[in-house]
DNA sequence: TCATTTTCACGTAACGTTTCATGAACCATT
DNA sequence: AATGGTTCATGAAACGTTACGTGAAAATGA
């Protein structure tokens, strides 16, 4: 029993081996290497079980194989999910993630970027409603949801057309006064066009509309207070609600039943996101889909692309309805 | 303009403060260093805006102020919940998360147990239950809900406590016939002892219970089929239901709604877990709370204290019942 | 067969830290 | 004033890689 203590190194591999040092770090990156040195190596490799370790390889090399993931949470669904896709894109690819969960906290965003700075990560993911984060200039970044400026790009869900497609399928299942609800602060910039969009489904089909947007503090309350206002006689003025995400749908939808009103018979409701539990394949709501796989593949793709030829500053996949319940089943 | 293009280092910062390379590493560990060069050290810190590389740091000294966090995916509640607060015990530690989402794949758990290696992280925490997990001898490893032997310590809630809490509750909300529901192979292990605890808590009580474990499959139909086995003339046999988890819970709920039974005045139904959305104060269903903020902590703490005079075995952290609309609201 | 090119393993010099033996400077004691 | 003891900044060695210049051996051409 040799020294066990502490890990083999590639020096170890390479006196096991016979070789050179140097011919043993062709081999582990895969850069070529004579045939019977190669095998030699790998023989090596796997009789002393040897690993890479990868701060010695972080160190020489600039190249850490690592991303730093900067998200509000990551247990807000939505959220939730991009981690999961994120990671998996990453995994596929041997890459690491440094996760950074900031609560939207700007002290904590910078720390996270500063740590994200000593631990040399090779690119940084950021979902972020801080305008004016400092980003070191070398680092590469892509911003979803959100654009940070015409440097950077950034992945979204087409919002608006997301919201156009609400107020089209309202119109589909027969509505004719519809209402959207939304959270101020809760939301900026890209999915601001949810409510564009939305306005412009509705204008487009003739439907009647009106927008409620609050500035936090308790919006439930001021909420239920809203659609009570609406309500003559026991019966809503409104036969149509999109709320600007599923989490706010989930909401309204208790409050509906407080009010009395049964959905989708008397008013069917409509979502953003595509929230799901876990392993089900029932969304919580009918709602617009985004595309959160394709969203984290996109991200990752275009931070590692090696030699990127453009960076193109806004990149708007599409999104898709999907029947969960709180709209009337479609006729088909 | 120096030549700015690379990050300082510490030779560039005992450079400019006069000193020599050692002291400044003194400084950046907040080891005793000499009044005035310290300041001038730190001044020259500030200056050139210095970060210490942390990949050289865990080249030289053995502590990479990392942890992996082996869990099988990061959108379930639960996990989501596990994930956010170990992140936050980690940064108020100045640690660094390696996530690995699993998806309770034991090759995806080996390759990460590898890349952790790689890593040399300073430990482990895993929610796993793959019992022959392939640890390296030397990396702490603490196991959350699973005990993996006696070597190595488990932090959980109390389980048992938690199902005869659930069994106290529906009796004193006045049940006299429970069910107690589950889907076998999502749980093993620490959360058995939830029936267990139940079934304690039924007999102390004289209840009359009930018992449906089911394995996989399509367990929810199982389910609708055996409430439908126990309705009589429209009426649900029993009067409480404790469901193993919140989520199962929640489809519970869905399925009773379907089959006309009332909530919570035919039927009142606990969960476990105690899942909540995202920033509201309100459980999704009544339901014995899990102190997720505190198992995260135990985890860290257990994890990272040093001289570690004792690892105890087993950990169970107290549980409590929150109301969340599906039993009758407490009398007091 | 010899000269010329090509190939490719070799070995060494960084990368940016931490750690430790070294010795200069200071203080206290006789 | 000289000695012994203490403090503490210094500078070099090492951590495990990668990358590059070097030269030996093999392959090509005349």
């Amino acid at each position: 029993m040799k020294k066990e203590l502490s890990a083999p190194t590639m020096k170890d591999v390479a006196r096991e081996a016979g070789v050179a040092l140097g011919t043993v770090s062709k081999v582990v990156n895969g850069l070529p290497v004579g045939e019977p040195y190669k095998r030699r190596v790998e023989e090596a490799i796997q009789k002393l079980n040897y690993q890479v370790n990868s701060y010695a390889q972080g160190l020489k090399a600039s190249r850490t194989h690592t991303i730093a993931l900067l998200i509000p949470n990551t247990v807000e669904p939505f959220f939730a999910s991009l981690v999961y896709h994120i990671n998996l894109a990453l995994l596929r690819r041997k890459y690491r993630m440094l996760l950074c969960s900031t609560d939207s906290d700007p002290g904590m965003e910078q720390e996270y970027i500063d740590m994200a700075r000593q631990n040399k990560v090779d690119g940084i993911i950021g979902l972020t409603y801080n305008p004016n984060l400092k980003i070191e200039e070398g680092t590469p970044f892509i911003a979803i949801d959100r654009s940070m400026g015409p440097k950077i790009s950034c992945v979204t869900s087409d919002n608006f057309a997301g919201g156009q497609l609400a107020a089209e399928k309202l119109a589909d299942l027969g509505c004719k006064n519809v209402a959207f609800l939304r959270i101020g602060s809760s939301l900026t910039n890209e999915p601001n066009k949810r409510k564009a969009g939305f306005e412009n489904g509705c204008l487009s089909r003739g439907l009647h509309y009106e927008m409620k947007i609050l500035n936090d503090g308790d919006p439930y309350e001021e909420f239920e207070a809203f659609l009570t206002e609406h309500i003559q006689d026991g019966k809503l003025s409104f036969d149509g609600i999109f709320c600007v995400t599923d989490h706010l749908a989930y909401e309204i939808l208790k409050t509906l039943r407080r009010l009395n009103q049964r959905v989708p018979e008397d008013v069917q409701v409509i979502g953003f996101d595509g929230t799901r539990h876990f392993g089900s394949l029932e969304y919580t709501c009918s709602t617009i889909v985004q595309p959160v796989s394709e969203i984290a593949e996109m991200c990752v793709e275009l931070l590692l692309q090696e030699n990127a030829p453009v960076k193109p500053p806004l990149i708007c996949l599409p999104v898709s309805y999907a029947y969960g319940g709180t709209t009337l089943e479609e006729r088909n």
